[in-house]
DNA sequence: ACTAGCCCCTGGGAGC
DNA sequence: TGCTCCCAGGGGCTAG
């Protein structure tokens, strides 16, 4: 599932491969997944239009276009948002459809299933294709007018980046510690601190050795300063590994990341926990499982 | 305003 | 081998 790591690693690869180029087409079989404006209306309203920069907010990919009356006046910038929620593969390649089916024209590493799930294309002026590929077709996309999109509550309601440089302890200190739920799920909580999902809050609060189930307001001093570092130095590094593959993420040319080879606690339930060999456990929370370590991270209450 | 819980979807694993 | 059942999980939505 891609949490802030994955989408940058994406954003940063198609930074590299569609900045300035123009849509010149769309094709797409799902319309469920494009949420605004109408999926029989995208096409029609996003054609022409040219990729200015692409950006990331959160886990919302941020595609921005623009449209000139003539050369570079009377310029109109438009968005396009694009959530991958868990499955989402936001990739970049070519491909035919064939009787209704996605077959890659390239070899390596997309001559994979994830092909079958390609549900959105957008054709490029250079020949390439920019595909959206969703097992679970629980992606979004949204496309508007800048001001427009940027106002929904996708956007509009989320909260600071981590690794913003104005991020810092004191900030972090004063969205963490009034809040009553779980630590785990403050973390998670996208209008508290955005980007954060389920492997990267369980990586946290281990390398922080904090307990997943401890509220967030009665974490002390020295817990949320560790929290603070713990969480910075590990999407960091996240980052630099191009991301956790552990299900089933990939970036934009279809290879996997490297962050789950050095993951220290997030699916390892059975095994020894890396700093005390205690056996790692793992519960239920709202719907989601937490990992962690019973003795390191028992400090609950 | 807040929160807990259901729901979306489909492949894969467990159980028989 | 093959069928059925259940689960994962971000976040939107609804009910309390």
């Amino acid at each position: 599932m891609p949490e802030l790591p994955e989408v940058q690693t994406i954003v940063n690869d198609l930074n590299k491969k569609i900045l300035g180029r123009k849509i010149v087409g769309v094709w797409l079989n799902t319309l469920k997944i494009i949420k605004k404006p109408k999926a029989a209306d995208l096409e029609k309203q996003i054609k022409g239009l040219r990729i200015k920069a692409v950006k990331r907010r959160g886990k919302n990919i941020l595609i921005y276009l623009e449209k000139c009356q003539m050369l570079n006046v009377g310029c109109q910038t438009f968005l396009l948002l694009i959530h991958q929620k868990l499955t989402g593969h936001l990739l970049m390649g070519k491909w035919k459809i064939e009787k209704g089916r996605v077959k890659s024209l390239l070899k390596g590493p997309l001559e994979e299933k994830v092909n079958n799930y390609i549900h959105l294309i957008f054709y490029l002026d250079n020949g390439w294709q920019m595909a959206l590929s969703d097992l679970r077709k629980f992606a979004k996309v949204l496309f508007g007018l800048k001001e427009e999109i940027e106002k929904l509550p996708d956007l509009a309601e989320i909260g600071p980046e981590p690794l913003d440089k104005s991020f810092n302890f004191l900030i972090f200190q004063s969205a963490i510690s009034n809040k009553k739920g779980r630590i785990k799920q403050v973390l998670m909580d996208q209008k508290v601190i955005a980007g954060i999902g389920n492997i990267y809050s369980d990586e946290i609060l281990w390398q922080a050795k904090i307990h997943p189930f401890i509220p967030a307001n009665k974490l002390k001093i020295n817990q949320l300063k560790a929290l603070y570092s713990a969480m910075r130095q590990i999407l960091k590094k996240a980052l630099k590994l191009r991301g956790t593959s552990i299900s089933d993420f990939r970036d934009a040319f279809g290879k996997p990341g490297r962050y789950a080879e050095i993951r220290k606690i997030y699916q390892r339930e059975g095994e020894k926990c890396p700093r005390c060999k205690t056996i790692v456990k793992r519960v239920k929370m709202g719907g989601r499982s937490a990992h962690f370590c019973p003795r390191c991270q028992r400090n609950l209450r």
